[in-house]
DNA sequence: AGTACCACCTGACGGC
DNA sequence: TGCCGTCAGGTGGTAC
C-alpha cells in the first residue's frame, strides 16, 4: 500500500491522532523493524516527549519531537498506523506501540517486517543521507525534464527510483503510465518534449487525485487502470485488454492498445 | 549506466 | 485436507 499518496494520508492520521500528545510509554513487539537504534534507546529517547509537527518526503514520514530530534516511518510493502483507545491482544502485526498520557494508544503495524523505524537528526540530513531526489509532488518541471532528459532507462524504473523522483512505487507507477498514454517499456530519452511534459503532468495528476481521495482506491476516477490492474481485464479507456509483464521483477499492467510501443 | 536477480519477511491463493 | 509454488503496493545489494 504505502506509495507517496499512503503515507501522505498516514501523515493526515498521524497529525489529527497522534500530535502533542505526551508520550507515556513505547511497547516494541519486533525489533526487526528497528532501523538505526536498539529499543531501549528508543524508549529513553522517546518516553516524556511529545510529536511536534510531520513532513513528508517521497514514501518517508517523520514526526519531530519536543527535545527537536525526528522519528523516521517507512512502511515498506505492508504497514500503516492505527490509533485507538484499547491495546487488543489480537494484533499481531502491531510492532511499535506507543501509548499516550490520554490513554490511546498509536501503532505502527508491519505484516511482513520490511518497514523501518528509525531516530534521526532531521528529515534534510536524512534525505541527503539517502541521496532520495526530490518529492513527486513538489518537483518542477524544469528540474524534471533536466534530470530525465538524461535517463536512458525505461521509463518505468525511471519514475519509481526514488533517487531520481521520490514517492511512486509500483502501483502508482502503472496508473501514471496508463494515464499517459506512454508504454512503461520506453526508453526515457526516447520521448518527445511533449511525451515528458506529458508524463510530468500525469504524474501530478494521478498523484494528487489519489491524495485528495485519500488513497482510497475505491474512490479513483472510473477510468484509472487501478481496478482492473490484472491480465485479462478489459481497458478502462478502450476496453481492451490489459497486458501482464515483468519489468525489473516487478508485475507491470499495461493497455497495448492505449499505451503503444513505439520502436526507437 | 542499466538490468536481472536475490535477500529480507509473512500470508493469501490456486493447483494437485 | 494438506502441501507447494507463486505472488504481493519496498529497498538494497550483487553480478554482468
Amino acid at each position: 500500500m504505502p506509495e507517496l499518496p499512503d503515507v501522505e494520508s498516514f501523515k493526515t492520521y498521524f497529525d489529527s491522532t497522534a500530535l502533542h500528545k505526551k508520550i507515556t510509554d513505547i511497547d516494541i513487539t519486533s525489533k526487526k523493524v528497528l532501523g538505526n537504534i536498539n529499543g531501549s534507546s528508543l524508549k529513553s529517547e522517546l518516553e516524556g516527549k511529545k510529536f511536534t509537527q510531520t513532513y513528508r518526503h517521497g514514501k518517508y514520514l517523520f514526526a519531530s519531537l519536543s527535545n527537536n530530534s525526528w522519528i523516521m516511518f517507512h512502511f515498506g510493502m505492508t504497514g500503516n498506523l492505527r490509533y485507538f483507545k484499547k491495546i487488543k491482544h489480537s494484533r499481531p502485526h502491531d510492532r511499535i506501540i506507543f501509548s499516550f498520557s490520554n490513554g490511546y494508544h498509536l501503532t505502527y503495524v508491519s505484516q511482513r517486517l520490511l518497514g523501518r523505524v528509525s531516530l534521526i537528526s532531521n528529515p534534510d540530513n536524512f534525505i541527503k543521507m539517502h541521496r532520495l531526489g526530490p518529492d513527486a509532488l513538489r518537483i518542477n518541471l524544469d528540474s524534471f525534464s533536466e534530470t530525465f532528459s538524461k535517463k536512458r532507462s525505461f521509463v518505468k524504473t525511471a519514475i519509481m527510483e526514488q533517487k531520481v523522483i521520490s514517492g511512486i512505487g509500483n502501483i502508482y507507477a502503472d496508473e501514471i503510465l496508463f494515464q499517459a498514454g506512454i508504454h512503461p517499456k520506453t526508453k526515457v530519452n526516447r520521448l518527445s518534449n511533449g511525451e515528458l511534459k506529458k508524463l510530468f503532468s500525469k504524474i501530478k495528476e494521478v498523484l494528487s487525485t489519489a491524495v485528495d481521495l485519500n488513497a482510497d482506491v475505491d474512490k479513483f476516477p472510473s477510468d484509472y487502470l487501478i481496478a482492473n490492474r490484472k491480465e485479462g481485464k478489459s481497458c478502462s479507456k478502450c476496453g481492451g485488454k490489459i497486458n501482464k509483464i515483468k519489468i525489473s521483477n516487478r508485475s507491470t499492467y499495461f493497455c497495448p492498445e492505449c499505451q503503444e510501443k513505439k520502436d526507437n
